[in-house]
DNA sequence: CCAGTGATTCTCT
DNA sequence: GAGAATCACTGGC
C-alpha cells in the first residue's frame, strides 16, 4: 500500500512535487505535475478504455506511457483503483543524477564538470534538459516499453517521495494553474508547480 | 508565434 | 475500411 493507493488523484499530483523520479542511473526532482481525472474531458480515459490508454485504467502505481503528436512520449503515474481510468502526468524535472547522460539523449553540448555541481541559477542549457513531458522522457529513457509497467524500487522505474517533515526538497507553496496544451477542461486548475523557491525554476512556462 | 509530426480515434460508408 | 480530425509537444522563428 502506498500513497498512490490511498490519496486523491489530485492530491498525489500535488505530493510528487519534491518527488525523485529515477530511470537507471538517471535521476529528476518533479517540479510540475497535471492531475487527469475519470470524469474529466482533458483525459484520455473520458471516453473508456481503447489500445492506446488500457494502462491508465491498470491498478495505483503503474506507469502509463503514450506517444503524443506521434513523436514524444509522454510518462504518467496510475492512481486510484484498477479500472477508474486516472493519472498525473509528469510535466517538468530537475535534473540531478546521470546528467551527461541526459544531457547526450537530449542532444545537448554538456561540458562534462561534475553532474552534481549544477551552476547556480542553472543555465539554459541545463533548464533545457527536462522542461517539458516530452523531453523528460527522452532525457530518463523513457520509452512505450515501459507502458505498463510498476513503478517501485525494485523496477527499473521508481519515485522516491520527499520526506515532509525534514527534507527542504519539498516546496513549502503549491500554485495550481490551467493545464497546458489542452482544449477541454480548461475551467480545471489540475496543473500543480512550486509557487516560489529554486525549484521553480525548472518548470516547463512561467504561467 | 507556428510548422512539423504520425499514431490514434472518430465518423461516416 | 477509408478519410478526416485531433492531439496531455518541441524547437525554431
Amino acid at each position: 500500500m502506498t500513497i498512490f493507493d490511498t490519496a486523491a488523484t489530485v492530491d498525489i499530483a500535488r505530493t510528487l512535487l519534491g518527488a525523485t523520479l529515477r530511470v537507471g542511473k538517471t535521476a529528476g526532482i518533479i517540479v510540475e505535475t497535471e492531475a487527469y481525472l475519470a470524469d474529466d474531458p482533458a483525459s484520455h480515459s473520458c471516453n473508456g478504455r481503447s489500445r492506446r490508454n488500457g494502462s491508465m485504467f491498470l491498478s495505483a502505481g503503474h506507469a502509463y506511457v503514450y506517444r503524443s503528436y506521434g513523436v514524444h512520449w509522454c510518462f504518467n503515474v496510475v492512481t486510484g483503483p484498477a479500472g477508474v481510468g486516472e493519472a498525473v502526468l509528469v510535466r517538468a524535472l530537475k535534473p540531478v543524477d546521470g546528467i551527461a547522460t541526459i544531457a547526450e539523449r537530449r542532444g545537448i553540448v554538456w561540458d562534462g564538470s561534475d553532474a552534481f555541481n549544477i551552476p547556480a541559477g542553472g543555465g539554459a542549457a541545463m533548464k533545457a534538459l527536462c522542461s517539458g513531458p516530452g523531453k523528460l522522457c527522452q532525457a530518463l529513457g523513457i520509452t512505450g516499453d515501459m507502458d505498463g509497467s510498476i513503478i517501485g524500487p525494485d523496477s527499473p522505474v521508481s519515485i522516491t517521495l520527499p520526506d515532509r517533515v525534514t527534507s527542504d526538497r519539498a516546496p513549502a507553496g503549491i500554485l495550481a494553474t490551467e493545464r497546458i496544451g489542452i482544449s477541454k477542461g480548461k475551467d480545471r486548475l489540475y496543473r500543480f508547480v512550486p509557487a516560489d523557491g529554486e525549484l521553480r525554476r525548472w518548470i516547463s512556462r512561467p504561467k
